[in-house]
DNA sequence: ATGAAATCAGTAATTATTCCTATTTTTAAG
DNA sequence: CTTAAAAATAGGAATAATTACTGATTTCAT
């Protein structure tokens, strides 16, 4: 047997699956010591890596040099806010299409590719709207 | 005035305009060692944020969580080799039309994107065929 | 030529993440 | 219900990329 049951992956799952936003394992931590004071930061980075790798999870690098972790693991893109940070999903057709593109004139394999789009979030444009 | 001519800055420019590949700071601090001996590491970096601050090298953040360096900043794309870790250029036509996708059903504003393709670079797959 | 501002070299500090180890959990089998 | 081997844990040390600090040096408008 390879993989053994674990509360604290449990978890970390569960409370994965509580957030739209996309937390970084430091959120993660804090969120989930709050119902399981003496987990370790440690514990959350290799689960969360662990979930990751078995697919139950996405691990998004969105630029910031921080990784965000994503429940939903179904094909969808991210938005990064400029301003606050944030990592949002963005409802969008699939452009999956750009894989065909890009294989057209390229000598190896291509499996997949990456996309986030930047800007300023609806929250983040209204907070800076002049007063009037 | 706000910016001053440096001359190591001079050497990181003109040493990133000679590679197709994109370097990290390392190896740009590594190669310009060769003929300003005593450049510190430092100094490779501020110039690199300060270059890519206005506009006249891009930085590539390609999820291997180290920061690579183009001075190529016209619109093109990357492909990085899950293998050799290698991020080359990828000649193909603009995919800018996904930010129209993107903007479709959003709230906020949506000013770029991040694409980059990965796979088995053209090389690694060759090495990687059985011997015959 | 000169002096204020920018930059530098060298090094210390920071930050996200991984690694290590002795202890605790899990679980298949008796 | 034991038990014992494998897996996972907590806590802390280690790593790696990058940034910050500081006193000395360079740039350049006057």
């Amino acid at each position: 047997m390879a993989l053994k049951y674990s509360r604290q992956r449990q978890v970390i799952y569960d409370f994965l699956m509580t957030r739209k936003d996309h937390p970084t394992a430091e959120t993660v931590y804090q969120n989930v010591r709050q119902e399981y004071p003496n987990i370790s930061l440690g514990t959350v980075y290799r689960n969360l890596t662990l979930l990751a790798d078995m697919g139950e999870i996405q691990r998004l690098r969105v630029g910031d040099g921080i990784d965000h972790f994503d429940a939903d693991t179904s094909e969808h893109y991210h938005f990064v806010c400029s301003e606050c940070g944030g990592v949002t999903d963005l409802k969008m057709k699939s452009i999956a299409e750009i894989l065909e593109t890009a294989r057209k004139d390229f000598d190896g394999e291509i499996q997949g590719h990456v996309t986030y789009f930047y800007g300023v979030c609806d929250k983040c444009t209204k907070t800076n709207e002049p007063i009037h």
